[in-house]
DNA sequence: CACAAAACCTACAAACTTAGTAGGGTAATA
DNA sequence: TATTACCCTACTAAGTTTGTAGGTTTTGTG
C-alpha cells in the first residue's frame, strides 16, 4: 500500500501541474485545497525539492513550483522517494538493492525470479506513467 | 516489501512440499532448518491452518502437513492472508476494497485507473505461480 | 532599514504495525 | 495416565508512519 506520505505528493504534484501558470505556489494554498497538514506537507515538498523535481521562492510572493515538465516526471520517481523500494523483495530491488539474509543463492533461488517478474511487471506501468497521465484539465 | 511472517510462509511451505512423503512435519523442524523462531513461526502455521491450505495432528507423532497439491496454492493467495492488500491504493483491491477518503469518484480518479494496471500487472504474476514453482527437488 | 511573509531545518511525540515472547490449554498417542 | 505437540490469548519490544513544535533564514515591500 501505498502511504499516505505518497499520496499526498501526487496530489500536491498535480495541483502544481494544474496551476503552472500561476508561478510559485504557496503550501498553504496547497494544503487546504488538498487537505493536507500544512507541516506534514512542508517536508514532503523539501523532499520533492532536494529531488530535483520541486523549484522554490523565499519571502513574500514565495511559494513551489514545478522544475520540470509534468510528462518527464515518472509515477516511479515519486514512489521510489516518498514510499521506497517498489520491489517486494531487498535484492530484486534496482535501486534499494539488499542482500537478503535468508535467501543463500540468488541465482538458483526461485522466489527470486519470480519476484524479478512482479517487480518488472509493476515498473512497466509506473516508469511509463508521468504526472501529465494524472492532471485532469490536460490542454 | 513482504514482510518477515510472509517469507516464513514461504519458506514453511516450501519444506513441507518438498517432505510430503514425510508425513506431519514438526514446528521444531521448519523452524531449526529454516532458521525462524519457533513461537513465532507456530502463529504463522497456525494461520495457515486455518485458511485451509494446511492440516495438522496434535500429540507425539503430529505436525503439520499439506492439505492442498503445491500446485494448487497460489502465491496470491500466500501474499494476501500473510502481506494484506496486493493493491497498492485500498480503493483498488479485490479483497480489501475500501473506499478512498480523498479520491472524490473512483470512475474518473486518474489515479485509480493506474493503480489497476499495476494491480493487474501484479496479479498477472502472483495468480499464476504456485508453490510448485519455488520447489527446487521437483519431481 | 525594519518588518512581515514564507520557505527551511531539526527535533520530538503520538499512533500504528511488525516481530517476537510467555505461558498455559487441549487433544492425541503410546 | 503421562507425554508430546499443536492451540490459543495476551503481552512486550522495536520500528515505522504520521504529524507537531518552534525556531532560522531568505526575500520582497513600505
Amino acid at each position: 500500500m501505498l502511504s499516505k506520505k505518497t499520496k499526498y505528493a501526487f496530489h500536491a504534484l498535480t495541483y502544481l501541474a494544474e496551476n503552472q501558470d500561476k508561478g510559485a505556489v504557496l503550501i498553504q494554498e496547497i494544503a487546504s485545497s488538498k487537505n493536507i497538514s500544512h507541516k506534514f506537507l512542508e517536508n514532503i515538498l523539501l523532499e520533492l525539492k532536494k529531488a530535483g523535481i520541486l523549484g522554490s521562492k523565499k519571502g513574500k510572493g514565495g511559494g513551489y513550483y514545478l522544475i520540470k515538465k509534468p510528462e518527464e516526471i515518472t509515477l516511479a520517481k515519486i514512489i521510489r522517494l516518498l514510499n521506497g523500494p517498489i520491489a517486494w523483495l531487498p535484492c530484486v530491488s534496482l535501486n534499494y538493492y539488499e542482500k537478503c539474509s535468508d535467501c543463500p543463492d540468488e541465482a538458483t533461488c526461485n522466489m527470486h525470479i519470480i519476484m524479478c517478474q512482479v517487480r518488472d511487471q509493476t515498473l512497466a506501468v509506473v516508469e511509463n506513467k508521468t504526472l501529465s497521465d494524472l492532471i485532469t484539465s490536460n490542454n
